[in-house]
DNA sequence: ATGTTATTTGCAATTGAATTGCAATAAGGT
DNA sequence: ACCTTATTGCAATTCAATTGCAAATAACAT
């Protein structure tokens, strides 16, 4: 078991919850797994490793993660769908996405600290997160 | 019939298309509505004001007037729903959304033409288009 | 005005992502 | 090893959005 994964068990007990195969087999390829995956994918890609899960426990599964702060949900545009990736140990950053073939490319920057202090003052939310996603024609399909 | 209504009249003639009494009825209601709408909602309203409209047409309009570029849609993280405004007449802006009454307020601000340029000699891409929306709480709900 | 033709509409049915209920299974403390 | 409680898998359901098709209607010609 990674290092990773014994602070990610511990922060399961602590909300009452159980490290379990299924749990650790969405951890695991998530860690490993460069590109934002969708709850089919990470299903797909599972049964692939002749690892038996439903996709509803895959679905159940991103909750608590995410509920843990463990993982990113991304709710890319016109996507239908929502993606997730590791949070623990990454900066934050953002995404730009090909509209030709679907790749996206991680953005390790967020040019929003800034901004985000103005929009505070100008509308008077305390502002509590944002999201921000390019999209265009990545370099093979230009 | 508004002046704008004469050029969409036109736009859609030139595509093949006709202008209809539920497209004109989609398109006031946009107009005059400053918060971006949901399909459904748009048809609840109309059907409030003795429109006579099916939500399948009110999807199948949106559809039309987004592909003449007149609506923009947006695609709010964790909504589960898209929204439409008005695109015509009005310059590019951002939103912020409180997540507790789920209000949405216009930012008359893109901080983002500069971080374009970068992003496009760092990834290659040719970048078309941007979402970036805030969500946190409103004034009221703090 | 009237008729012709192609577009648009409404209804029913369908798709696809995500969620829920519930009985069976498995984790973890004793 | 046992017992309690969380978790899983399956089936069914929800919700947004789309599709097929016959009926209605807009645009155009006569």
């Amino acid at each position: 078991m990674l290092a990773s994964q014994t602070v990610i068990k511990k922060g399961l007990q602590e909300t009452g919850r159980r490290m379990t195969k299924t749990r650790q087999a969405v951890l695991v390829l998530l860690e490993r797994t460069r590109q934002p995956l969708s709850a089919a994918e990470i299903c797909d890609q599972l049964h692939e490793e002749k690892v038996s899960i439903d996709l509803v426990t895959v679905y159940r599964t991103l909750h608590v993660l995410k509920e843990l702060g463990l993982i990113v949900q991304l709710d890319l545009h016109q996507e239908g769908q929502s993606r997730y990736e590791m949070k623990a140990g990454r900066q934050h950053h953002h995404h730009i996405r090909c509209q030709d073939c679907g790749r996206i490319v991680d953005l390790l920057l967020c040019p929003l600290k800034k901004i985000t202090k103005l929009i505070e003052q100008r509308t008077q939310f305390i502002v509590d997160d944002h999201t921000l996603e390019f999209t265009g024609l990545c370099p093979k399909c230009q």
